[in-house]
DNA sequence: TCCCGCTATTTCCATTTATACATAACGGAA
DNA sequence: TTCCGTTATGTATAAATGGAAATAGCGGGA
């Protein structure tokens, strides 16, 4: 799959524990798709990425979190999948809130430091 | 050298521009490490990364920013080195402004999600 | 003129990271 | 019992990253 490559100049934010990040913007977006597609291969599929790649992520967020993201289920009618855990959901909504927070308009410096961008880089056009 | 390992959990903010990372922790710290030091030699061996490295991490900078982040000299009676330009001063007061506004109390979404985290991970102790 | 430490750049190599592929187990349905 | 697509995991390979070392140029001082 070919890789979506935004083109504007944005924020990311990372939450980071030791050599691990434990969220971020990646991790993210795996867990809203995990969460729409009902499992992590489709999730995959989609995003353009290995599963064993999107494991690890997940194992990670499971690792450092008080509780686990995501609730699988092997085999059966449905041929197992996977879905958010409410504490899961939780993660991603608090992570998605903090970057809302960070990127909106109550944030001066985000403006000012994105004035300093080359005109190549587009701040606002 | 040895790798430095903050061991505590903590936000990273990253301004990002298409596939690159136009400035972020690292890039701000070797920022500041040129402009107390001198030049970008020193300020590797004090940070313990290869000079290469140090000025392919500039040279994104500068690729992005509407003006050089920092001001070189080759030769001379000081040998030579480099400091912050006026426009690099601001670019790093301007990323500290943002990084320390995110970590601020001001942001109640920061301390719901550190509080997500396991209690291995030390949100507050 | 030579010397010095720095900038700037290239080449080569080690390390890290990610992918591709293979395998086993799962459990309901046919 | 066989079949299915998924989870979970290991192994081998490819790609990306980073470092070490070599090299050239700089320009003022001795």
């Amino acid at each position: 799959m070919t890789r979506t490559h935004h083109q504007h100049p944005r924020f990311q934010l990372r939450l980071v524990s030791g050599k691990d990040v434990v969220i971020g913007p990646g991790k993210a977006d795996l867990l809203d798709a995990i969460g729409r597609t009902g499992s992590i291969s489709s999730a995959t599929r989609e995003m353009g990425l290995s599963y064993k790649k999107a494991w690890q992520l997940i194992n990670t967020m499971n690792e450092h979190f008080a509780a686990p993201v995501i609730a699988t289920v092997s085999g059966g009618s449905q041929r197992g999948g996977a879905e958010l855990t409410d504490f899961g959901h939780r993660v991603l909504e608090q992570y998605r809130a903090l970057q809302t927070r960070l990127t909106a308009e109550n944030a001066p410096e985000t403006q000012a430091l994105l004035n300093l961008l080359a005109p190549s880089d587009a701040p606002d056009p």
